[in-house]
DNA sequence: TATATTTAAATTGTATACAAGTTAAATATA
DNA sequence: TATATTTAACTTGTATACAATTTAAATATA
């Protein structure tokens, strides 16, 4: 087997390319591909725990910790105490935060449109069945 | 469109996912997945430049850089000097290199089926298909 | 030939990514 | 209730990942 068509390198790649080309269409926003992500969650649902949100987006506890950090640094979210449990954390979009994310919902479809500009509207729709399949 | 169907988001997350399981597969061997991918490129083509390297496996040269000291550290490889062009180097397994490679080859393939076991052959070879498609 | 430009690696700095461990609070159990 | 266990977030340390810069050598051009 061709090291080329190893699953683990083609994910791998893939996962850098897209990152790479998001990245691009988010800087100007002054975010990262990771950081425009989780924006995005968080106005689908918002002030939610860094677990429940760690587990919807499958991010480690650590990783998540430093990218509200950030995010916050920059003022689009907050964390809140959670009157519920002490331990936790409600993760809150700021106004500013609601402002700067809901630039990116403009773009992100057009974006993800452009990004499979290679397949068809078909491939596209069994790429992400499959991708959902193995994770 | 939902964010879990933005496809940065799915292939980020299959990306960080084919690491994580490949990376249990090769660290008994003491390795990192980008470090046993990049053994295994070596093993097709050896002594060739970081440059060469990089461009094959689309990794940054200073990701590169980084991953050749690791590597070179614990004695699975080494730098030699290009007498064709003194600013390049020359990325060659030692023994103990081509000891290490020859077993990851050896689990290679089925651990790619294994990942892939929800799929049938035939979504996983449009899987491959279509992530060449996109890179 | 002398100078300018380009190029291959390496370096620097920031941001994921994740394993392992810590802390404080919640929950289970004696 | 007192103690043990579990849990959420944070911390620490190592390894990608990549933009931007630096260094030294190769190549192009005046």
């Amino acid at each position: 087997m061709e090291t080329q068509d190893c699953i683990f390198f083609q994910l791998s790649r893939a996962g850098r390319s897209g990152a790479r080309y998001w990245h691009k269409k988010v800087a100007k926003f002054g975010l990262t591909s990771a950081q425009a992500l989780v924006l995005l969650f968080l106005l689908e649902e918002d002030q939610v725990t860094s677990k429940y949100l760690g587990e919807k987006i499958e991010f480690d506890s650590a990783t998540l910790t430093g990218l509200i950090d950030r995010l916050a640094k920059i003022g689009l979210l907050e964390r809140r105490n959670n009157p519920n449990d002490r331990r936790a954390i409600l993760v809150c979009l700021t106004q500013q935060g609601h402002k700067t994310v809901n630039q990116i919902k403009n773009i992100v479809e057009n974006e993800n449109k452009a990004f499979l500009s290679n397949l068809t509207k078909e491939e596209g729709l069994i790429l992400r069945s499959l991708l959902k399949k193995i994770c």
